[in-house]
DNA sequence: CATAAAGTAGTAATGATTACTATTATGAAT
DNA sequence: ATTCATAATAGTAATCATTACTACTTTATG
């Protein structure tokens, strides 16, 4: 599973597409909601495998946000603060050059997820 | 859930324990495995209630690898590189200042986890 | 000791993701 | 264009790590 995709469905255009026009992450189930609009009949299966076989390929990336896999357009690179309190996550202004990282491990890279462990300042506030 | 400890029960110290004592991270089932030789009726629930109050304490920490949740001891930073074909996760000898993330960024950080988005050597090379 | 509430054991439920199977669509060769 | 091998799909069932539930037990505190 998880294969490289060799042939090219009108499934497979329809996920691309609504993972390509969307501004924010979005969910497996989120894009099923979107491609049953224009394919009624597609199915669950068919949009994870389709979201999986684009990552593989290197058109859409993906990440864990907590129990769900989220898509992203492109290859990305973003920063997280991670509350191991809450267990929320929140976006950090903070870039890391991906050209240094990888002139400095030696390996060609795509993007980065970085996330940033502590507690956030609502929790720090209840001081628990 | 997932609440902060008040009480400080022998379940507790049997996890805190095998955690501390292990040399790499571990999963709940694991613990669950290696609890039950000192307490035969240890429950899995237990188990993760402990493990989930020991990371919003900040004695343990925890990350995601593939589906399931890894224990470490204490706060902890690390590099890996995530292969987009296989899936595989690598570590990768590179690291970040959390002095210098903290400073910039304003806050007070415990650790950190950075995943490298590319393709490993191995699937590099069969040149999918 | 007495009491309140935090924690546990055992078990059932959840829910995102994957696996399965009969059928259909695709693309290359004839 | 027709044939043919096989990749992909629809619909559904299964997986499995994690969480929820509940009756019971343990802990802390006065
Ligand atoms: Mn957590
Ligand atoms: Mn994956
Ligand atoms: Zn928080
Ligand atoms: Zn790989």
């Amino acid at each position: 599973m998880n294969s490289y995709p060799t042939r090219w469905t009108k499934q497979m255009k329809v996920v691309l597409d609504i993972v390509y026009d969307g501004k924010s992450p979005i969910t497996a189930d989120q894009v099923y909601g979107l491609a049953r609009k224009q394919m009624p009949r597609i199915s669950l299966g068919t949009v994870y495998r389709n979201l999986n076989r684009l990552v593989v390929s290197g058109l859409i990336s993906e990440s864990k946000v907590g129990t769900v896999q989220c898509f992203y357009p492109h290859p990305y690179s973003n920063t997280h603060l991670e509350c191991r309190v809450c267990g929320r996550l929140y976006s950090v202004p903070f870039d890391l050059s991906l050209h240094q990282v990888a002139k400095e491990t030696g390996l060609t890279l795509d993007g980065y997820e970085l996330r940033l462990k502590g507690v956030c300042k609502e929790c720090a506030s209840r001081c628990i």
